[in-house]
RNA sequence: GCGCCCGUAGCUCAGCUGGAUAGAGCGCCGGACUUCGAAUCCGUAGGUCGCAGGUUCGAGUCCUGCCGGGCGCGCCA
């Protein structure tokens, strides 16, 4: 469809171009995409030449159609010109955009879609992150889902992704949590409720207070058996979060803990290199502060506090560490997600970077998850855990093929579960609010992650069904040969609509990972899916003879190959059977 | 107070660089399983696109103001 549309457009470039439209608005003319069959395939709104040629826009598509229709279009898969009044409606060969379609899927298969413009790139995308003294609940692991998604969006794109999780193992939290264990050796369920006992200790308790901030100090001047404790207890954490998202298929290449870019000699670079800029005074107290004025922060006082007035480091002095680290890892594409509470201060450590002379990571923003009873929070024990909803997920897709008289297959109910929950994640747009109703995100009908597994067993089946019953059954590829296929057959309206969604792929991917948005995705990947199951109530394939059979057979093998492209972007594992 | 994000059908969300009567899902009502998988499909009803101005041939989309919600604004990470 791409190419046509190029060629097309260039066409009727040289048609308005001979109605005396000069060559600079020519160049911006544009087919767009018609809503409706009625009007073509591709459209031309004839407005923008009105002015130049001093001329009604229903007469310019006139004119246009004129030209078009006496033009030399052989090679073109263009069937007809239509006016309806100041729009030019071009209709194309179904046959053509059909087998068009069907050939580009199965020849590029499994990189399909993919418009490969990270070819020899190099990636780093930091996502999920999450905090060693809290298991991930829902409003974290979208994060996770946004990461994830946007990791496997690029390395279809074609570039060498690597994916970083940043263990904030320095800090208050963590040292409360050594100086509580002490020897112990908890699990990391266990921690969690350690976590809530020491935090009331460190309230209560005078001497436990002390003995956190000397913890803290020692840590901070780098001594090797603070170093180790403190390693000891975030590898518990850090263990279990990675087993957690493990199950939901998320990987990462590399953990980088905090505190290896807490070593004085950090400290001391960075502090001498913005000393040498000029950017970093003492403030009244004491503290380390960098000066970010002439960086327009939407903030009181343009500045970034790096060290407590004891001279300790804050968790910005860190960060600025490691994301330099990250810079120069990633010199193609370096990407964060962020939390939407994080806007202003990514832009301070873009500024940091700025002063050093570096280009901070592009952050991507989401908002938060809320529940019905409002923002999840771990302090406030006001939390979906991430383990409990999959488990629950897991229980009900049980329940619902025990229902269908099948066994319950533990990796397919997993495989629901989490196509459900991902989905429905990831199906809104990151700046969006997610507002997190069980009900909602436990559906399995409708727009759901299970209609997508749904459909892609269907497809699956119909091409199991055929190549048991049909006699080539030996053959490696019981499917038609695609050259030579009946396309002109499939002239239905679900037919062709079905063709040009799949069509439509390489466009949306590369779309989405420019914007790093993965619901554009997702909303592909709902379209294809429910373009096929009109497609599939309409047209019977199997029954029909067999030039029809066949054509239709790669139109469901072309479908098939799409959705299980977008559904590996998303994560989201497709089943053969469910 | 200042800054950023969001506001589209009863609910949850799409709507690409402004372009033809604003689309889905859920829910409601009514249909379709002796035939390729009914976790499906088809149809009906349901919208002053928060409000008011402006730019434009044309605004859900761009600009300004206001209203409502979220988030942020100096020794937390």
């Amino acid at each position: 469809m791409a190419e046509h549309r190029d060629a097309l457009e260039a066409v009727v470039r040289a048609a308005a171009g001979e109605l005396g439209v000069d060559a600079e608005l020519a160049a911006q003319l544009r087919l767009t995409e018609t809503d409706d069959p009625e009007h073509g395939d591709l459209a031309l709104p004839c407005f923008p030449l009105a002015k130049a040629l001093r001329t009604a826009p229903a007469q310019i598509a006139l004119a246009l159609k004129e030209r078009l229709d006496t033009a030399d279009t052989s090679g073109l898969p263009l069937q007809r010109v239509e006016t309806a009044g100041p729009y030019l409606n071009l209709f194309l060969r179904a046959d053509a955009m059909v087998g068009d379609a069907i050939q580009a899927v199965l020849s590029a298969g499994d990189a399909y879609g993919s418009s490969r413009q990270g070819a020899g790139k190099r990636a780093l995308v930091e996502h999920t992150s999450i905090n060693p003294n809290a298991s991930p609940h829902l409003g974290r692991a979208r994060n996770a889902w946004i990461g994830d998604t946007i990791v496997r969006l690029l390395r279809f794109e074609g570039y060498e992704v690597d994916a970083h999780f940043f263990v904030n193992d320095v800090g208050k939290q963590i040292a409360m949590l050594v100086a509580g264990i002490g020897e112990g050796t908890p699990t990391f369920r266990e921690l969690l409720d350690i976590y809530i006992d020491v935090n009331r200790r460190f309230e209560a308790d005078e001497g436990f207070r002390t003995s956190v901030e000397r913890l803290l100090q020692r840590l901070e001047q780098d001594d090797g058996s603070t170093r180790a404790a403190f390693r000891r207890i975030v590898d518990i954490s850090v263990g279990g979060m990675e087993a957690i998202f493990a199950d939901a298929g998320v990987r990462y290449q590399h953990f980088d803990y905090e505190s290896d870019y807490l070593t004085p000699q950090h400290y001391r670079e960075l502090v001498d290199q913005f000393r040498a800029e000029g950017k970093l005074f003492e403030d009244d107290e004491g503290r380390l502060v960098l000066d970010l004025d002439g960086y327009d922060l939407p903030s009181r006082n343009p500045v970034l506090v790096v060290a407590r007035s004891d001279k300790t480091s804050l968790y910005p002095l860190r960060d600025i560490s490691y994301t330099l680290d990250k810079v120069r890892r990633a010199p193609d594409l370096n990407v964060i997600v962020l939390g939407e509470d994080q806007k202003l201060y990514h832009q301070q450590i873009t500024a940091a970077l700025d002063i050093l002379g570096m280009t901070a990571p592009r952050a991507v923003h989401y908002s938060y998850v809320l529940l019905e009873s409002g923002s999840m929070s771990s302090r406030e024990g006001n939390v979906v855990l991430l383990e409990d909803f999959v488990a629950e997920a897991k229980e009900k897709a049980r329940g619902e093929l025990e229902a269908r008289g099948q066994e319950p297959d533990e990796t397919v109910a997993s495989a629901v579960a989490y196509s459900a929950l991902k989905y429905a994640f990831l199906r809104v747009a990151n700046e969006k609010q997610v507002t997190f109703k069980w009900e909602a995100a436990m559906a399995f009908e409708g727009e759901t992650g299970p209609y997508l597994l749904y459909s892609y067993a269907r497809l699956s089946s119909i091409l199991r069904k055929h190549a048991s019953q049909d006699a080539h059954a030996a053959d490696d590829s019981p499917l038609p040969e695609a050259a030579g296929a009946a396309y002109h057959r499939m002239d239905s309206a679900e037919e062709v609509a079905l063709a040009k969604e799949l069509a439509r792929m390489p466009e949306v991917v590369a779309r989405a990972a420019l914007a790093r948005s993965p619901h554009v995705v997702a909303g592909h990947a709902y379209a294809v899916a429910k373009s096929f199951s009109a497609f599939y109530h309409a047209c019977p394939i199997l029954q029909s003879e067999p030039e029809l059979r066949d054509a239709r057979l790669l139109l469901v093998a072309a479908t098939r190959q799409v959705l299980a492209n977008v559904l590996g972007i998303l994560g989201i594992t497709p089943l053969e059977a469910m």
